[in-house]
DNA sequence: CCTAACATTAAACAGTTGTTTCAATCGGGC
DNA sequence: GCCCGATTGAAACAACTGTTTAATGTTAGG
């Protein structure tokens, strides 16, 4: 997996990915890291300035082409027409994390978990940078979905963009635990099967007519809602 | 939030859900909890054995209730009628999420981020005790969303609850980063309006004709769903 | 060959972690 | 009163954390 010919910093920066995906970036410790890398404790200091350093630069490698692909994807699909149907626009969101799963130079299946643990492990003012990136990504998807979706209010469209990402994400993250739900192994090679899932998935979803949030405000399409259901 | 009448086991246990949620498990020391309960350090080891101990009870607290009243609604649909529909199948496994965010004594809006953080920050042992109860109520839904699903592949259905998971979870976890991408802050009081959002599209996504994971192969069982109205 | 910048090393740093110890305190039952 | 188990308290424990130091090794340029 780490070829003996790559850089000390490269090395940290694979050995760290490796821990980071596994055990969460707080239970990883230097030690473990610089062990695995087989290199000096202080190299990492040297290098990234601070464990923190070193975990902005694990994430960014990975996190910025993801975003580009996204955009670069985008752009393609609005250069050939000049309203993309929504299945060509929720596909260019989402095969770029399968082909990150699937190329090990741009850091293969164990990415998907490192992307998984995105939110919950970086500190602070890292988390104010890729805001700020995936911000630009998202509204610019909003906007071509939007277009996609006549009709459709612009704050619905906001949320199921938000469903997407977490259909998209927690199976790949979390794929241990449907593991063990399941009961079958997800081979991680095949990460773009899962896409290929989803996608009918969430076309279908984004389709659907929003429901009305008020509970009572009787709708032309009236359902008959069962009467309130309390937990005990 | 801490009642001063709580017991020292109630009050470590408020305020390390209070810190699980807010920082993760793992960059919670016991320091910090016991001093937010206004608490003895040993109380912890005490009361709960270890760390670990706390940290399961905290999860077992909310999770174990959760799941209880998944399976409660689950019941009580399918003796009403043998084969309850999509739409309220999907609501019955929602809604207590939803029931848990509103009720303080259940644990209010932190225990969402909790759920968000259960499955990177568990210990083994614990992770394996909360699969078991998981799967046991994911295979009843998975078996009540077959029946109301006749002539959907058992595995599609599986992965498309995965999908509702992740779609669930996902927005209502990661509250801070939705924030910062929408720009709009989300109540927590209001988790149940994610809930109704998410139902329409769920419905809509499990009622899509899965497609084909060989990119070349007709779709052998052309059941032509009705139409849902495309806003084109 | 010398030097200066870069890189690696072993050792120690100060601070924090979870856990343990043991004495002090509480709250009923006799 | 007294006793006893359950609880709390302050202090110390060893192990581990990220970081720094100072010495050494490496490499290319004049």
């Amino acid at each position: 997996m780490t070829s003996l010919l790559d850089s000390t910093k490269d090395r940290i920066l694979a050995a760290a990915e490796e821990l980071f995906a596994r055990t969460g970036v707080a239970r990883t410790s230097l030690r473990a890291i610089t062990a695995l890398a087989r290199v000096n404790l202080a190299a990492v200091n040297y290098h990234f300035g601070s464990k923190e350093g070193l975990v902005e630069e694990v994430y960014r490698r990975r996190l910025e082409p993801l975003n580009r692909a996204r955009l670069a994807n985008l752009e393609r699909l609005e250069k050939r027409a000049r309203k993309p149907s929504l299945e060509d626009i929720l596909e260019a969101f989402m095969t770029p994390v399968a082909s990150l799963a699937k190329d090990p130079a741009q850091g293969g299946p164990t990415v998907m978990r490192l992307l998984g643990q995105t939110h919950a492990e970086a500190e602070a003012p890292f988390k104010a940078w890729f805001a700020g990136e995936y911000k630009r990504v998202l509204e610019r998807y909003h906007a071509a979905l939007c277009r996609a979706l006549p009709g459709m209010p612009a704050e619905d469209v906001r949320w199921r963009l938000q469903f997407l990402i977490g259909a998209l994400t927690y199976p790949v993250a979390e794929r241990q635990l449907v593991e063990l739900v399941s009961g079958e192994a997800i081979d991680p090679s095949e990460v773009h099967l899962v896409v290929r899932r989803l996608l009918p998935f969430v076309v279908a979803g984004f389709r659907a007519p929003p429901g009305e949030l008020k509970p009572v405000r009787p709708h032309p399409r009236a359902r008959p809602r069962k009467p309130k259901k309390t937990q005990e």
